[in-house]
DNA sequence: TGGCATGATTATGC
DNA sequence: GCATAATCATGCCA
């Protein structure tokens, strides 16, 4: 660039008439003669730069180098200097410099929580677990689920490394004083250098400062690290996505076990004059059946009502339970523990949870099994004749022929005529056996 | 495969 | 906040 020839009437052939440096380098080089010929080579030279693109690169070579020798080239290089000035000053207000990127933060902070980031192990089995207590799923059978969860959370960090080791930190920067932002990823670097590289090359045929070169690494690194936001948005939305299906398939119904359901029945049945079981309670059964205590709130919400709506449906139920019950009761009585406080289902392990209600229940069941009218202190009060009736009770569940069929064998007195059931406090004896709504006979009518 | 059983959810009332 | 009633969605079984 050291010498500049001075260019010569180019405006027709160029299509630069409006640009004042051109026209300086025009008029300070118009010779009279050799005007034609001049701008034939202007032409051409410019042809050969508009074409350059469309040829192989071998040729292009050539003819870039056949360019870089041409006599006109230092001309045409200071009218390119001249536009640029003019350009530069017009996108220069387009360079902003980006806020601090907080969402690369959020991103970062919820893979490496998410197990994805960041070190591998407790990471998957840590979220499968928050997601578990967040869906108040239960413990026992989340193994399964659990693997399932890490399994598919491990793929999605494979494929999160994977990708990310294309990007991956592998060296410093080249230019460790350089004002420009430099990730330090060799994908990133390779690139950058071979564009550097390119914009060196290409500064002897137009001209390129070293500002230009910065902001374009500036570009070069902004797209990589959008490329990198790219990968973790789409990885977290995969791991929000399979969270949020692993949620789903928690909601998902599984019935309970025979042995819960069990349970749950036979306190039911057991407290069928006020099936509300309290919080204690709950806390119990939920214990026993190895299930939520919303799950048993939910269980109780639903047997309480489709008991209601067809109480002789369930009748064959409520007499196996009560019967069974019985027959625990008369165990436990003959046994001499917890004499006074009839055994039930819930009480084998913790006794006194619900024994008092229970021993009102149970002892109301009873009353209805074999008709006689006891209170439920009374029979507390006096095991031998608990035991006896119970001895009743198994006989007639047992298909004992004395008058009364099974589905009379139990009554739903707990139920008041207005479809609710009873007060808790009201004792159940009051309410007679063959009186009622809870009647045996209006009950069997059902 | 249809029908029933059953756990969960939702709307509503108190 | 809890209970009820209705409903949904799924499991189970003949």
């Amino acid at each position: 660039m050291d010498e500049q020839p001075r260019l010569m009437h180019a405006h027709a052939a160029v299509g630069m008439s409006g640009h004042p440096g051109l026209s300086q380098h025009i008029q300070d080089n118009t010779g009279a003669n050799d005007g034609d010929g001049r701008k034939q080579d202007i032409g051409d030279i410019l042809q050969q730069i508009m074409t350059i693109t469309d040829q192989s690169l071998d040729e292009a070579q050539a003819r870039k180098h056949a360019l870089n020798c041409h006599r006109m080239k230092p001309a045409l290089f200071n009218v390119l200097c001249e536009i640029k000035e003019k350009t530069v000053l017009s996108i220069r207000g387009a360079q902003e410099e980006e806020p601090p990127d907080a969402q690369l933060m959020r991103l970062d902070n919820m893979l490496l929580a998410e197990g994805v980031s960041g070190p591998e192990k407790g990471g998957g089995s840590a979220a499968a677990a928050a997601a578990a207590a967040a869906s108040g799923g239960v413990g026992a059978d989340n193994s399964a689920e659990h693997s399932d969860y890490r399994a598919k959370l491990s793929q999605i960090r494979q494929i999160y490394h994977t990708e990310l080791e294309k990007y991956e930190q592998v060296s410093k920067p080249a230019k460790a004083n350089s004002q420009i932002p430099m990730l330090n990823n060799m994908a990133c670097n390779e690139f950058t250098t071979h564009v550097m590289n390119l914009l060196r090359e290409q500064s002897r045929t137009r001209p390129i400062s070293p500002k230009e070169i910065e902001r374009m690494v500036g570009i070069i690194h902004r797209k990589f690290s959008s490329i990198q936001m790219q990968l973790k948005q789409s990885t977290c939305e995969a791991v929000m996505i399979l969270r949020s299906r692993f949620l789903d398939a928690r909601r998902k119904r599984r019935n309970f076990n025979k042995q819960a359901t069990e349970i749950l029945n036979e306190y039911f049945y057991s407290h069928l004059s006020n099936p509300y079981p309290s919080e204690e309670a709950k806390e119990e059964l939920a214990k026993k059946c190895s299930i939520t205590v919303s799950q048993v709130s939910n269980w109780f919400g639903n047997k309480r009502i489709r008991y209601k709506k067809n109480i002789g449906k369930f009748q064959e139920e409520a007499n196996m339970y009560a019967a069974r019950t019985a027959v625990s009761a008369a165990s436990v009585s003959t046994h001499g523990s917890q004499a006074n406080s009839p055994s039930t289902p819930n009480s084998a392990g913790s006794a006194g949870s619900f024994s008092m209600s229970n021993s009102g229940d149970l002892f109301m069941s009873v009353q209805s099994l074999n008709g006689d009218s006891y209170q439920g202190s009374q029979v507390g009060a006096n095991v031998q004749s608990q035991v006896d009736t119970l001895r009743h009770v198994i006989s007639q569940t047992g298909g004992y022929s004395d008058g009364l069929a099974a589905n009379q064998m139990y009554s739903p007195q707990g139920i008041n005529a207005n479809g609710g059931w009873q007060d808790p406090t009201t004792p159940s004896s009051v309410t007679s056996p063959t009186e009622g709504p809870g009647s045996v006979h209006s009950d069997t009518s059902n």
